[in-house]
DNA sequence: ATCCTTTCTTGAATCGATTCAATAAAAAGC
DNA sequence: GCTTTTTATTGAATCGATTCAAGAAAGGAT
């Protein structure tokens, strides 16, 4: 009993019963003699072979029971970015409830992530779309396999994708703030890594910022329109979603002769980053300066203070990802889901002027 | 060109070649002549095949490309837990690094478990044992794969596992506060769920503690022992690593006459539900309480005040852990590496008295 | 005793590729 | 011109199971 693989062929063979018993031995073994059952399995046990191997069973079978998750960023990008995380948080106890098992698949460059698309076991994907969304659908595309894409914007409608209200959720977040008393914003936008970060102007903003990324700022130039407040009023920066940038992006607005007294950050991670250079740089927040960040990741909430954020139904989204996956059965339109405004310590009126 | 699904087969039957040659073109391109190559992938174009089936190669070729990473947890865990999302990023960057994928298994009951083991498509399993370690190293044993158990504690030398030096590390952080000063301490452990949490005798804890949670109080009584503080004067609480039974350790010991100075908590996690608790209730860390925990998770870094902790090697963990399932070649005996202190905001000398 | 059911069991086909010994054709060497 | 080497291609075997039409055996009914 070294080695030399076992196979179902042999178990048959030793137990004197054609190959198709022994297979329905272990897989309807309701099917079987309980005589010849119990023979089989007694043999199968003395020969240590540990039921049918599940390469040979795929392959027939067809169904891996199990659901890709993509992007088009390092692994270790699942368990870092608080969105990232947070969603796969709610893919996850969907997954535990319908017994799925997930792999994880991404890959910085394109090369590479075209193959491990293509040699993904999977049944489906769920592709997060964060950045570079149309290349990642166009390579799952080719594999011929139920996909739904994520925070894909305001794509083709032919794509399988659940969307989100962002300029709706741009525009109250913006109203929310001004509400309050703000007049002078400041936008922290999510830029194209690779993109040069930085100060752009409005027609630089609709021009290259993407989907979700451009949405969210025209839903904060509707809404602060309605208060008088102006499109070239309201500086907007890319950053990469990193703290480097958030950190560039905030010296460069706060050594202005009247910085903003309200951030609109496109991201939870981007308020949050903006949170910790604030509270570095002596500015009290709300009191000096409010911030209110996208998405509703749980670190927003245990921050101090509590960062006022837009939430995604993320349960929701997860939910109906893995049933699109599962049930092949992909929205029939693009639908938007709503995201919804939670107030917490990090916003409140502005400082007397 | 509907669907009826397109095979090797049938491009090599309308390219008028054989099916060798027609693998050959995909996997081997070089070694077939130009003009039939394109020729193939002509007609492969035309026919809507997207390259080899991975089914089929995976039959074949027996390698799958992906490592699994097991835990008796729900899915979820993989995302929410602190400590095995910091170890997952690290094993995140390994695999990337290497081009392999990670598959997430998992299920809260062993029958699903058993399930979810045998049939993931893996090469290899890296096992979290953070609770019933042997039953998952008995059912991974079972799948005849490389794999390697994590967080085993000192259980079988047959078994490959990676382990960590619990009572030197342990040790050590109770010296760190003793050196400061402190004399009245308690200790925050680590019991499985399902048993009732709560206050528990030095010789409960030797009997109900498992593997690692045992270590880590053996370590804190042998250091404390030399500054006279003997096993029986530092109550010791078992918690389920969650909020919940947490707190309810802290309200009673917190009740009691003389309320501890200094906290070992036996995971980050353990320290951070902690410090909240006493923040809520008053108490000033590190003025009031000290706390210190185990793991060196990036939250101990964020919080505030910062957590001091033992921090685990994690990178070198991951490293060695993926390393032993792609080449097969686990430790020839368990290693255990060290776990360093690191000294930051929660600790300091105890109030007068 | 005959025929009809039921209940197991069999053997071969199939899933979709890879691999390798054998061969055919072309190029090189003398 | 004949042999040797090189290069491309073929065909069949293989990976490890599942599935299903058909056959055999046992049990029941008449």
């Amino acid at each position: 009993m070294i080695k030399g693989h076992v196979k179902l062929a042999d178990i048959a063979k030793a137990a004197g019963v054609s190959q198709g018993t022994a297979s329905n031995v272990f897989s309807r073994p309701e099917v079987v003699r309980e005589e010849v059952r119990e023979r089989v399995l007694g043999i199968a046990k003395d020969l240590g072979y540990n039921g049918p191997d599940i390469k040979g069973r795929l392959l027939r079978a067809g169904r891996v029971n199990a659901i890709g998750v993509a992007a088009i960023e390092p692994l270790a990008y699942f368990f870092e970015d608080p969105w990232a995380r947070a969603l796969m948080t709610q893919v996850a106890a969907v997954c535990d409830a319908t017994g799925t098992g997930i792999a994880l698949v991404s890959a910085q460059n394109q090369q590479k992530l075209a193959w491990n698309i293509n040699s993904a076991l999977v049944d489906g994907f769920i592709l997060l779309c964060v950045e570079g969304g149309e290349q990642l659908v166009a390579l799952t595309r080719r594999r011929q396999l139920p996909f739904i894409a994520l925070a894909l914007g305001d794509g083709d409608a032919a794509i399988p994708a659940i969307g989100l209200g962002n300029i709706a959720g741009a525009a109250q977040a913006a109203r929310h703030l001004a509400d309050l008393g703000h007049r002078r914003f400041a936008i922290l936008a999510i830029g194209l890594t690779g993109d040069g970060a930085g100060a752009m102007t409005p027609e630089q903003a609709v021009r290259s910022l993407k989907f979700t990324s451009r949405d969210r700022a025209l839903g904060y130039w509707q809404a602060l329109a309605d208060f008088g407040v102006g499109r070239a009023d309201v500086p907007i920066h890319a950053t990469q979603n990193d703290r480097q940038s958030v950190d560039a992006a905030l010296e460069t607005l706060f050594a202005a002769a009247r910085p903003p007294t309200a951030i609109l950050a496109m991201s939870d991670r981007i308020a949050l980053f903006a949170m910790q250079w604030l509270a570095r740089r002596g500015y009290a927040v709300p009191d000096d300066v409010s911030v209110i960040g996208f998405d509703g990741v749980p670190e927003a909430a245990t921050a101090v203070p509590g960062l006022t954020t837009m939430a995604q139904p993320l349960a929701e989204i997860a939910c109906r990802a893995v049933a699109a996956i599962l049930d092949d059965a992909a929205p029939a339109q693009q639908e938007a889901l709503d995201v919804t405004l939670i107030v917490r310590g990090s916003t409140a009126p502005p400082p007397p002027d």
